[in-house]
DNA sequence: CGAGCCCTTGATGCATTTCAACGAATGTGG
DNA sequence: CCACATTCGTTGAAATGCATCAAGGGCTCG
């Protein structure tokens, strides 16, 4: 039951997700300390879910290391995924009778885990950092709001072209290569298509120039401004 | 700048809205009396926006009688809608920098239009309020999700059989019939198809007998056992 | 080297879009 | 009050994008 924060992935972790500006909010610091106490790294494996529907939504997560995905799974077996979640990313954070997805380990990982009722102690005495979390909340909203509009407007390739710049983005570091943690089979179920479909994006997609494949996971954007007004 | 929280239409609305349970929320009364120093209700004609994408998010609105319609639309002229609101809905609540919808009144309408200045210092005084405000969010969070699963799982008809047993819960007052206040298009539109599929959706529903359509917008679920399995 | 897994590619069929015409309801001006 | 225009919804036919079914290829691991 602690957290050394003074751990570099950990530290970069906790202000990629509460903002470069954290620390001067009013009882961050506070903050940090109580998670010093009483959050914990948890490891799991690849494959493993970190948590599932249905279960008491005790904890809110934090990626340190590895990735993460959201889905719901119905009866008759088909899925949806909603995000994929890499370091400093938030899972878990604002469902109240149960989780409605669940999180499976995409890799490997270490995932902060915090409890939430140290955060419900946290927001009571600092309504600074409630705010912030509530801030955070709105963003997140917002992201889904982007998804929804994707989905709702764009043809499968369109949707994967658009992807690819999202990961190019987010997992790049400033240059165009990237490594996918996911399977082609979890794309086509975050872009509500077919695996043979996703398959073909890519296909076409490196056909016309527009991305190179090192490997089934390694990609590169090789035309950014094609790929963009190709997603647009 | 006054608003008469006696009415009843208000009194409605707002606890529809923040649920019924909220004046046992501390700071619920400071909230509602400071309503009616600030609060405004203002009128909007069908078609007309009641605030717009860009516009900066000033309020945040609840219907008090109509409906209202929230869509973002590309330059290229294609639109997604987000949401119908209807009394007692919220509009608005967690943009930051601008709005990223524009809300439109399908019909003639009255809203009640609170000044976000207004919610940020009752939540400073009330952490409360900021509470509930907080979990309205992730409700409204958690809608979007059942949204984009729907989106991404189902076919066209599927989504549109889907939708009407939303406005059947939503718009029938406990009985089976209910009037539509959004055109074909915004139905297609809010589906993510093209206003020909939602038509021949409605058209195949009534042909099955899952449904009647008494005039354009007049509809009644005739089967709802039905239904809900053609949704599922 | 073979087994298993994932990805790719091809062929086919179906769902949905697109294009086009028609019909119903509503409003307007002669 | 009736012709006419306008808007919105329905329906049909053709085209297309995507899913599905099926086979094959490449990689990894034992």
């Amino acid at each position: 039951m602690s957290l050394d924060i003074n751990k570099v992935v950990i530290k970069t972790s906790l202000s990629s997700c509460f903002g470069s500006h954290f620390k001067e909010v009013e009882g961050a610091n506070a903050f940090i300390e109580e998670l010093a106490k009483d959050a914990e790294e948890v490891s799991f494996a690849q494959g493993e879910y970190v948590f599932k529907e249905k279960d008491a939504p005790e904890y809110v997560y934090i990626p340190e290391s590895g990735s993460l995905m959201l889905e719901r799974s119905t009866a008759s077996g088909s899925r949806q995924v909603f995000a994929f979640l890499f370091t400093g990313n938030l899972a878990g954070l604002s469902e109240n009778v149960s989780y409605s997805f669940s999180a499976k380990a995409l890799t490997n990982c270490v995932v902060i885990r915090i409890s939430r009722k140290l955060m419900q102690d946290i927001f009571d005495k600092y309504p600074s950092v409630a705010k912030r979390y509530h801030d955070m909340t709105g963003h997140i909203l917002s992201l889904i709001l982007d998804q929804l509009f994707i989905m709702g407007q764009k043809s499968a390739h369109q949707r994967l072209a658009h992807f690819l710049l999202d990961m190019e983005h987010r997992l790049g570091r400033g240059t165009h290569r990237f490594f996918l943690p996911m399977s082609r089979q979890d794309i086509a179920d975050y872009l509500g298509m077919s695996l043979e479909t996703a398959s073909r994006g890519f296909s076409k997609l490196k056909k016309d120039g527009l991305i190179s494949i090192e490997s089934n996971y390694q990609i590169t954007v090789t035309d950014s401004e094609k790929l963009i007004s190709y997603a647009d």
